[in-house]
RNA sequence: CGGAGCGUAGCGCAGCCUGGUAGCGCACCUGCUUCGGGAGCAGGGGGUCGGAGGUUCGAAUCCUCUCGCUCCGACCA
């Protein structure tokens, strides 16, 4: 993309209501704009982000072997008082009554309209085990919005849902999503730390929520630094592989690692001082399993082999889509913008023409610019009219991992400049070398 | 929902106390000079001061109501 033809409205000074660091680079690079309280228009850059992170997570549920589908935002109000929580849910269920008064919602969470489609259609064990998932806009009207994206009303979210003829079945399924969700969360550039948490309105024994910490973390974590020494790394996962699925999840869960919900200060004191670590954290995800909760009321059976109908084992598992760009800035950052990780980065990278209009650094940025393309990566070209320090600026505050300096002084001796947002390192070389190492940055990315 | 604030040009703000018909910086447009870390000079365009009502000869400014937004708290992917 020629940043000439592009839409990216940034902004050189701070917006009064930006509080976070997040929600202030997050405006300020033009990749979101307020419509309401926390509520979002997502520009080109901020909406490519969004894309990337979900295409992540759907690479990452295909591999665990779950099913994509889509289920509308507004949903009808007698769903949910099938399972009693029309009533349960309170203030923060946004109600709507249509034209002829039927009773609406705009869906927080979508358990009892999946229990619904799977009664529908599944009758039998033998099309066991299930777990269907979507990617849709949520809404819950928080009593106070804030940090943006970070906790808006209308948020973007992964909600998954699994359904197992047995409670063992159906803990594997919850292995199985906590073990995918690390994945997800490392491809991202995240350490997401498993911790023990309470299960709120969505009800069940078990279930562990995702924390990425930060200093703007909304919750108060504790844990055994230990856990933060854990990667999942590149390892072959076989997600049917039971065994194996539940021993990533032990080693992933057994060192303390809790939020202030769950807090248990006698176990906590138990770990070695040095090792004892408290902190915030943004949630990120969630997994759930809780039973026959919704199978039970709602009438999700299935025949089992003995020829009796039992309701259904289910859990639902919950990735936080947009509040993940704003998790994402919280980690990766410094004091001139956003340090995108190669896994979600809007562009691969950055090309500066220090001297547009100049024939030869024109003919330059020109040819590295075609030739990324022609490798299938996607470059942000700067070819506006602008000088070096503006240029730099916009670069460095959208965040982008790598940056392409082409200038008149070093084309006299044949080389660009590679620059790494992160380290700041630069690198003198031919552009031909350029344009090879960001292929070979993003050959297995 | 309790407490505290704020709405004046795209963004950041001043003016309000003490009424006299709107200003600064950035951004934007034109020209010239600049050009390796957010340039300089000159000129220019843009605002029914959130909305409604009231007081007054006169309201951004005072009063009433209302809408929106932000912050702290309780609640939450």
């Amino acid at each position: 993309m020629r940043l000439t033809r592009y839409f990216l409205p940034v902004l050189k000074e701070n917006p009064a209501e930006a509080q976070i660091v997040s929600h202030r680079y997050m405006l300020r690079a033009g990749m979101i704009k307020q419509q309401a309280a926390g509520i979002y228009s997502w520009l080109p850059m901020g909406y490519k982000v969004l894309r990337r992170i979900e295409q992540i997570v759907h690479e990452e549920q295909a591999r665990a072997g779950h099913i994509s589908l889509l289920m509308p935002t507004l949903q009808p109000a007698d769903l949910w008082r099938e399972s009693g929580r029309y009533e349960d849910y309170g203030q923060e269920m946004l109600r709507i009554t249509d034209r002829q008064k039927r009773e609406m919602l705009y869906g927080p969470t979508n358990e009892e309209m999946i229990t619904d489609i799977f009664r529908a259609h599944v009758n039998s064990y033998k099309d066991l085990p299930l777990t269907l998932y979507h990617i849709q806009w949520k809404f819950r009207d928080e009593m106070r919005p804030r940090f943006g994206v970070m906790r808006g009303r209308e948020f973007l979210m992964k909600d998954g849902y699994n359904f197992d003829l047995t409670k063992e079945d159906a803990l594997h399924a919850y292995n199985r999503h906590l073990v995918s969700y690390l994945r997800t969360y490392e491809r991202m550039g995240l350490q997401a730390i498993p911790m023990r948490a309470d299960s709120g309105p969505i009800g069940g024994d078990d279930t562990h929520e995702f924390l990425v910490l930060a200093e703007t973390g909304e919750s108060e974590v504790f844990y055994d630094s230990a856990v933060t020494d854990i990667r999942l790394g590149e390892r072959e996962i076989d997600y049917d592989n039971k065994a194996q699925c539940q021993s990533v999840m032990e080693e992933f869960t057994s060192l303390y690692a809790r939020t202030d919900e769950t807090h248990d200060a006698a176990l906590f004191d138990a770990i070695p001082e040095e090792r004892r670590k408290s902190a915030r954290g943004i949630e990120v995800g969630q997994i759930f399993y809780f039973g026959t909760k919704y199978s039970d009321p709602m009438g999700a059976t299935v025949v089992g082999p003995d020829g009796t109908r039992t309701p259904v084992h289910m859990g639902s598992h919950g990735i936080g889509v947009s509040r993940l760009l704003g998790a994402i800035i919280e980690a990766s950052h410094d004091d001139k913008g956003i340090i995108w990780p190669e896994g979600v980065t809007p562009f691969h990278c950055g090309i500066v023409n220090l001297k547009q209009g100049d024939e030869a650094t024109d003919a330059a940025c020109e040819h590295i610019y075609k030739a990324l393309k022609l490798l299938g990566l996607d470059p942000l070209y700067d070819d506006r009219d602008e000088r070096a320090g503006a240029k730099f600026a916009t670069m460095d505050l959208i965040g982008l991992p790598w940056r392409i300096t082409v200038g008149p002084r070093g084309l006299k001796n044949g080389v660009v400049e590679l620059t790494s947002r992160r380290t700041g390192v630069s690198e003198e070389i031919s552009a031909e070398d350029a344009v090879a190492r960001i292929a070979a940055i993003y050959a297995d990315i």
